[in-house]
DNA sequence: GGTGAAAGGAGTCATCC
DNA sequence: GGATGACTCCTTTCACC
């Protein structure tokens, strides 16, 4: 898939990737632009999906997830059997991420919860239902020092 | 630290955290408040840092993005020694995690690159020049079927 | 903390280039 | 694709409760 891409379009995405709530009107003085341009020009963005939303990055402390953890997965699916898997982690909404991995592990997840007890609580009630599962291999997170969404956008 | 939130708040977190452009009004109408009371709430929670910013998510693969790997680090930082570690890992733009975490290893490292060449690159320019780096172990993600921030917010 | 009014500004769209 | 202009709606502030 190409984007097909311009120079305004990745200045337009640095700036929307820094302050998703920048106005359409601080866009367009930015670029020297009339504002129904840089509009026409998000919608497409949009469209093409190199735009995928716009969230609000919360506190974890704020809404009480304080647990962090990594889990990697071991699963007994065949070749190319995982969408089930995948399907089942990925609707918990506790799993933030599942990335498929190169390597002997067949998952990684990422997993938010309020505290330990309630990250043995969602294993127990939400990863041992899911049939294929061999084992896994939690990994604590003690600090998070950097934590960002932020892509390097290219100079074109 | 106590954020002091109350279910309202909890709601504004919620509809902003899935929509970060949700317009001040529609908070309001949808919270059946007046505006002038949501946007005073909306600064308190930037203000208390629980709302931490608003991005918008971009396709990776829109900027040239493609590679994701999480990469092991042990150091050779004594007990809380980890700062200089820590910031030099964190100033690299291509990580966008920096995660202390329990066990052997010592920090678990997210990064984005174009591609494996440009890893490579990474690897060999900016981690090899942090002093303290003893190892590393890295993990390239084939395919990532979820990826997302969204937190459970409480419901009261 | 919340409301309501008022002014200035932003979003949006039809139209023309 | 981009500019202009016009209409509508939103944002923001402030006096008042």
């Amino acid at each position: 898939m190409n984007f097909n891409l311009d120079d305004i379009d990745f200045r337009i995405l640095e700036m929307m990737q820094c302050n998703a709530r920048i106005s359409n009107a601080d866009l367009a003085r930015e670029l020297e632009m009339a504002p129904s341009a840089i509009l026409e020009r998000v919608r497409k963005l949009e469209q093409k999906n190199a735009i995928m939303g716009y969230t609000t990055r919360l506190n974890p402390a704020a809404v009480r997830q304080k647990l962090l953890a990594f889990i990697f997965i071991r699963t007994k699916d065949g070749f190319g059997e995982t969408g089930k898997t995948t399907q089942a982690l990925s609707k918990i909404p506790e799993v933030q991420e599942v990335h498929h991995i190169a390597g002997e592990d067949c998952f990684l997840v990422k997993v938010r919860t309020e505290d330990a007890a309630s990250l043995m609580e969602l294993m127990r009630k939400s990863f041992k239902k899911i049939p294929n599962i061999s084992s896994t291999r939690t990994t604590i997170v003690l600090e998070t020092v950097k934590e960002e969404q932020q892509l390097v956008i290219p100079k074109m």
